[in-house]
DNA sequence: TAATAAAAAGCAACAATGTTGCAAAGTGGT
DNA sequence: ACCACTTTGCAACATTGTTGCTTTTTATTA
C-alpha cells in the first residue's frame, strides 16, 4: 500500500512547491496530500468533496490547472465528462509532461489507477499520421476488487 | 473526402434506425445525416451548433444517449471534459460495443478520427487486473493537416 | 521583526453544460 | 382515421467551469 503517513510528507511537498518555482500555500500543500494519500486518480470533484469546506472551488481549478502546467501532475482522459489526475512519476517539467505510462479504470471501484510500469506500445499509423503522445487507458477490474 | 450526398443516404438511415427498432424521427435523422456527412467524431456541442435551431438541446442528449445504447455510436474519451461521438463501423449491438480500433485526435485542426484499421493493440498487465476494454487515443498531426 | 511588492485566495457574478418532470406533438400499427 | 405509445419541447433546476476584482497571504527586503 501507498498509504505513507510519515512525517516528512510534509516537507517532500515544500521541495516539490519549491523545485518548481512555486509559493507554498496551504490549498496547494492541502491538495499534494490528497494526492500522495491516494492510491489513484482524483478528479475535480474528489477533491472539491475532500478538500472543499476549506478551499473555494475556483481555487482548486486554478491549483489544478497550475499542477498540470508544471507538469507536477497529468490528465488522465475519460469518457464521462470528468476528467481524472494524478502525479506526474516521471521527469515532467514545465510545457514538458512525458508520461509514457497507461492507466487503468476499475469498473467495479470506479477508481483510476496509473500503471507506472506498463508503458504505453508502439501505435503503427497510416500514411500521413504522425504520432506526438499516445494516450491509453485501459477498463476492467483492478487488483484489490479481483480478490 | 467523404462527403457523400448520393440519395440514398436517406434510406440508409431509415434501414438503421429500423434496425435498431428505433422509431423514425426528424431528430435522429438530422444527426445521424451529421455523422454521415462527417470525416471524424461529433461532440454533444458540435451537433448543438449545427442542429441547434431546428432541436431542443434535450433532445440532442436523449438522442445521442439512445445511439450509444443501441451501438450506433460510441464515445471516445478526451481530456478536455467533451466527450466525442462517431459513428460505429464493427458490428456493435445494443449493450454491446466491439469496435477495437484507435482513436486520432489533430493537435492542429482540432478532429478526432476513427483510424478503422488500426487495431489497439494487447496490453499486458499487472497480476491482479483483468482488462474489458482497450482505448487507445493518438495525438498529433492527421493527414489533412500534415499536407 | 516590520514593511513591502508580488502572488494567490476568496467572493460574486456569470456562462456553459447536463438533468428531470411533465404536457404537447409525432410515430407506427390497426 | 383512430389509438397506444414514444419522442419532443419546454421549463425549471443542478452541476460544472470561467472571469474580474478585492482581500489575504507569501516571500523578500530592510
Amino acid at each position: 500500500m501507498h498509504h505513507h503517513s510519515s512525517p516528512n510528507i510534509e516537507q517532500e511537498i515544500g521541495l516539490l512547491l519549491r523545485h518548481n518555482n512555486l509559493s507554498i500555500t496551504d490549498s496547494r500543500k492541502k491538495i499534494l496530500q490528497l494526492f500522495f494519500a491516494q492510491e489513484g486518480a482524483l478528479a475535480h470533484g474528489d477533491i472539491e468533496k475532500k478538500a472543499g469546506e476549506k478551499f473555494d472551488r475556483v481555487t482548486i481549478y486554478r491549483t489544478l490547472q497550475t499542477f498540470v502546467d508544471k507538469g507536477i501532475i497529468h490528465t488522465i482522459p475519460t469518457a464521462d465528462n470528468s476528467i481524472r489526475y494524478a502525479l506526474c512519476k516521471d521527469a515532467c517539467t514545465e510545457g514538458h509532461h512525458h508520461d509514457h505510462h497507461i492507466h487503468f479504470v476499475c469498473n467495479q471501484c470506479q477508481h483510476t489507477f496509473c500503471l507506472d510500469d506498463v508503458v504505453t506500445p508502439e501505435i503503427k499509423l497510416p500514411k500521413g499520421y504522425n504520432a506526438t503522445h499516445v494516450e491509453v487507458v485501459v477498463e476492467g477490474v483492478c487488483k484489490n476488487c479481483t480478490a
